[in-house]
DNA sequence: GCCTGTATCTTAACGCTGTACAGATAAGCT
DNA sequence: AGCTTATCTGTACAGCGTTAAGATACAGGC
């Protein structure tokens, strides 16, 4: 009667065979509570009942559990980000509103990995694929960029196009940064409120951002 | 000859006279670094030469510290601003693009004291007047913004004038991370480099923002 | 000059952290 | 069955921030 929840029931096991995944939600939770510098990986395993040790087999260390979590971060987010690229249709600019929307949308919803995601040093680079999956969310939205300056995908970006995707990325990620600090709300005693500035403004601004054409 | 020098060298003396300042100091040069992670409270005591304990009557704790350097900060910056503004001349597009180049020049010149201040729960707001000091900055923004909307210094902010001041304030503090980051300095590959691409499209990107006109 | 109070620093200690190491336990394979 | 491997425990160590009690230097009143 003492192994007869072998796969049902692991919790109390002395495997519990899903303490990896039971980390990174807890690493999760702490950080939504106490912020990124509130996290301990003690208090990781304390959630987990485990002992401060046994995270260890899992992840190299510390680091590397905050990894995992941004990884996993940047997998949504780059879905997120396509998703939004689809909806915008064939228009490039339109596509530019949707990822910026997005962007700042997946910041607001999730704020402990998004937080990780963009603090620089916290996270291992070398940490599996993180390099590559957190690029990918970059070359996303400079495939939105290439069609608005007509640029094939193979061509280089000119000086000017790289401009333009740098004040769009810029403008983005200001407005997640505000938004997350909660200076956005500010603005609802102002009239707008948080929703109206980043329906409103954010379109507007990048739909007004001086896109470089091709000289023919 | 033991007492010989007193107040000219003092750094030999059991009450070193300086403690708060080399504190400070040398908060700074951990920061710059290792990195804002990387900064400790006893790091700080050891290269000033003095007991972990010291640093506690001269602040409250780590994050007191901390605090200061921030606090310092802050007022290069605003003063940095102002400067700015002023060249900027009667022209408020001229005003916001003046700043908002001093603005990511500050982040370069000074990235420890940069990346601590925008840092969200490093600092003690309620440290001495960190919080007023702090959005003395940010009303000097707002200071260019009214004048670009034609608000007199009285009247309340639309709620598109707040949007405005937001995607300003988003952009050039978004150029200002990216540049810190060093990923501006990809952008070397595409022709550009740094600062042409800070002198030329931030300006650029600037200056096409749709400032909301007051409807008459 | 001295004596006393205050500011400043040291030493020692507490509880917390991350992490390494050796050993225990469970599961899987042959 | 026995052996191997993965997983977790217990213990330990160095470093951290912070506190408390005591030592030292300076400043002001006599």
């Amino acid at each position: 009667m003492k192994p007869a929840a072998k796969k049902t029931a692991r919790r109390k096991a002395y495997h519990h065979g899903d303490l990896a995944d039971q980390l990174v939600a807890a690493a999760e939770a702490i950080i939504l509570e106490r912020g990124v510098d509130g996290f301990t990986l003690r208090e990781a395993a304390r959630r987990a009942g485990v002992s401060p040790a046994a995270p260890a087999h899992h992840f190299k260390d510390a680091r590397g559990l905050l990894s995992e979590v941004a990884l996993r971060g940047y997998r949504d987010f780059g879905d997120a980000l396509e998703a939004a690229d689809r909806r915008g249709g064939r228009d490039p600019q339109q596509r530019l509103t949707e990822q910026g929307l997005a962007y700042v949308q997946f910041a607001l919803k999730n704020p402990a990995r998004f937080q990780l995601m963009f603090l620089h040093g916290r996270c291992d680079m070398g940490y599996k694929d993180l390099a590559t999956v957190s690029h990918r969310s970059f070359l996303i939205l400079e495939g939105a960029v290439r069609a608005a300056c007509k640029l094939g995908a193979g061509d280089a970006l000119t000086p000017e196009a790289y401009g333009f995707l740098m004040a769009t990325w810029s403008i983005v990620h200001g407005f997640a940064h505000l938004a997350l600090g909660g200076e956005l709300e500010h603005a609802a005693g102002a009239g707008g409120g948080q929703s109206a500035i980043l329906n409103t403004f954010l379109p507007l601004t990048l739909k007004h951002l001086p896109v470089p054409r091709r000289e023919r």
